[in-house]
RNA sequence: UGGGGCGUGGCCAAGCGGCAAGGCGCGGGACUUUGGAUCCCGUAUUCGGAGGUUCGAAUCCUCCCGCCCCAACCA
């Protein structure tokens, strides 16, 4: 990694880590660490904590690690290490060789618990679960010492061999750290190092049966690795104590702990284990589903990662709690896309329109624009008949106030093509519209209309060149903006946050594209021919996120 | 309640003793062959509250209030 984008705004912790380097503290080369533990897909809020881990690094022309935290068999999966780096790559970042897991530390680890115990610093203990949740007292009690805090060295340090060897069952003992039952701190209060665990492990398979607990694995993990600045979120500040307890009895490289809030994102929810609960429960289709916030889901959905990346810089870094807008997140997103998507017209909900005047057999084609914001992108042909599809919402009869578009006896442009003037219209017996007349003006070519205001132009889609397609439109998946503070957030599941339309009718360009092509359809917004269902036999485009809709805000301020 | 943190406009967030950046959102206008984009303008006499120090305080001191995290052999 190279020292790139310079300028960006201050935050404390790039302050810390330049003055780090002023003062002394630590030299060159800065080293982060990014530590997911596997048991679960990564999602915007590690998006953050990426972008700071890789970003920080890279500012300071050091290096950032990958290492998975895999100290818990019970809940981690090969899946999650490969969906892991599918996503960080997807990001942009890349840890080059520097892979690394807590697991490739295990026997230093078990090296260093000797030397504890040797030092009288840790112990075996027999208290159950219960026994010593009993004993670790509360908030405002101290915490009783455990019968067992003082076996000799001799006898710890047979016990703890006897432990790794397999010779007790789970549950049965734990070695613990000997620091102080009375701390008002209760991560001080002899945590445990290592607990008996007889899983085997997706990487160390059956070596171990014992594994050794997060902030015993750590801080040295970090330390092992020569981490300068090891970034974590505000809720490891009680456990800074700890981390530098251990690094300072073992006497070895000390890295240092910094700590910034997590990312909270309005109208949905990001705790691993409630997202879990939303696949097993069938509330959404897979952790990728375009509706969930995981970067796959987001990726499937058509966010870019420029857009997630610039999201989590301008968001900043800071230590107080925060729960940021959906708005905010989207006005990336389509600020990115406006400069990248090309254009193009797709009908969601068609209304046929019939050209009274224009010729049965006649085809014309025009140029229409690829991108307005990049005129690198160029133009294409779209084919041009008697029989348009138009979108339903572009017809009204009455028209209401302030209403631009299309209704009988008013005009409006058909983008690139003609002004037409509406004539008639055709319904059913039930009295709902099935097609709409009118004329085109010959004179107005390309839908220029000189010394006329045509304050309308709409999309439109020839009949008989049109591509079918489906088109799943997607809103939060929560209606309340803030799930987590909801006892049961299924209770406020959106219940609309897919709709899926089948019948759309698409310009045929748009039968071309890859899966995973994010375009715009005019008027409409942003969206994605989806990653897994879209082919060239059967077009399935994701909605992004909408278009800014000013007449929108104007329809519900009226009503 | 003991400990650890945090409180600047609706949401993020600069600011670190010299007289409240910026972004998102919102409101208004200009422009427009996307009611998109773009461009203007507006949006905190005030920084959780109350005292105090100072010529001067969001920034320093004191007290108070509120919010978040911690009592897994999870991370």
């Amino acid at each position: 990694m190279s020292e790139q984008e310079p300028t960006r705004a201050a935050n404390f912790v790039r302050t810390a880590v330049a003055e780090d380097l002023e003062t002394g503290r630590f030299q060159r080369p800065i080293v982060t660490r990014f530590p997911p533990e596997p048991n679960g897909y990564l999602h915007i809020g590690h998006a953050k904590a990426i972008a700071i881990d890789f970003g920080i690094a890279q500012e300071f022309g050091g290096r950032c690690h990958l290492r998975f935290d895999d100290t818990n068999p019970t809940k981690e999966s090969q899946e999650y290490v490969d969906a892991i780096m599918r996503d960080i790559h997807w990001l942009g970042w890349d840890w080059a060789e520097h892979l690394y897991h807590a697991s490739d530390y295990f026997e230093q680890l078990y090296q260093w618990a000797v030397q504890l115990i040797k030092a009288g610093k840790a112990y075996v203990d027999d208290l159950t679960a219960d026994e010593m949740r009993e004993t670790r007292g509360t908030l405002t009690e101290p915490g009783r010492e455990s019968p067992y805090r003082h076996r000799s060295v001799e006898e710890n340090l047979d016990l703890f061999e006897r432990m790794r060897r397999g010779e007790f069952d789970d549950g049965t003992k734990t070695l613990r750290a000997k620091i102080d039952m009375n701390s008002a701190n209760l991560n001080l209060r002899d945590p445990v190092m290592y607990r008996i665990r007889k899983t085997s492990h997706q990487r160390t398979g059956d070596t171990w049966c014992i594994y050794p607990m997060y902030d015993w694995a750590h801080g040295q993990s970090d330390s092992v690795e020569r981490v300068t600045h090891s970034l974590c979120s505000l809720e490891y500040e009680d456990h800074r104590p700890l981390y530098d307890w251990y690094l300072d009895a073992l006497g070895i490289f000390h890295p240092r702990q910094i700590e910034f809030a997590r990312l909270n994102l309005s109208h949905t929810v990001m705790s691993k284990r409630k997202l879990l609960s939303l696949v097993e429960h069938g509330h959404v289709r897979g952790w990728d589903d375009p509706r969930m916030p995981t970067l796959a889901g987001l990726r499937r959905r058509g966010y870019t990662p420029e857009a997630i990346r610039d999201f989590a810089e301008r968001v900043g870094v800071t230590k107080a709690a925060n729960m940021v807008e959906l708005a905010y997140l989207e006005a990336c997103l389509r600020e990115d896309l406006n400069k990248r998507a090309e254009r193009r017209m797709a009908v969601l909900r068609p209304l046929t329109l019939i050209l009274e005047n224009y010729p049965d057999d006649q085809v014309e084609e025009f140029e229409a624009i690829n991108n307005p914001e990049d005129p690198s992108a160029g133009t294409r042909k779209v084919p041009f008949s008697r029989i348009l599809y138009i979108e339903q919402d572009d017809f009204r009869d009455p028209a209401p106030p302030k209403y631009y578009r299309l209704s009988p006896g008013a005009e409006v442009r058909l983008r690139y093509a003609y002004i037409v003037k509406c004539t008639g219209v055709e319904r059913d017996a039930a009295g709902t519209v099935t097609a709409v007349r009118a004329t085109y003006d010959p004179a107005t070519r390309g839908g220029d209309a000189p010394g006329r205001k045509i304050r309308g132009t709409i999309h439109w889609v020839s009949a008989q060149h049109a591509m079918d397609a489906e088109v799943r439109l997607y809103d939060t998946l929560f209606t309340a903006p803030k799930p987590d503070d909801v006892d049961d957030p299924t209770s406020v599941l959106n219940s609309t946050s897919l709709e899926v339309i089948s019948g759309a009718k698409v310009e045929r360009a748009l039968g071309l594209v890859a899966p995973e092509t994010r375009v715009q359809f005019e008027r409409l917004g942003y969206f994605v021919a989806d990653w897994r269902d879209h082919t060239p036999d059967r077009l399935v485009f994701n909605r992004t996120v909408g278009l800014r809709d000013t007449w929108g805000k104007i329809e519900r301020t009226l009503s």
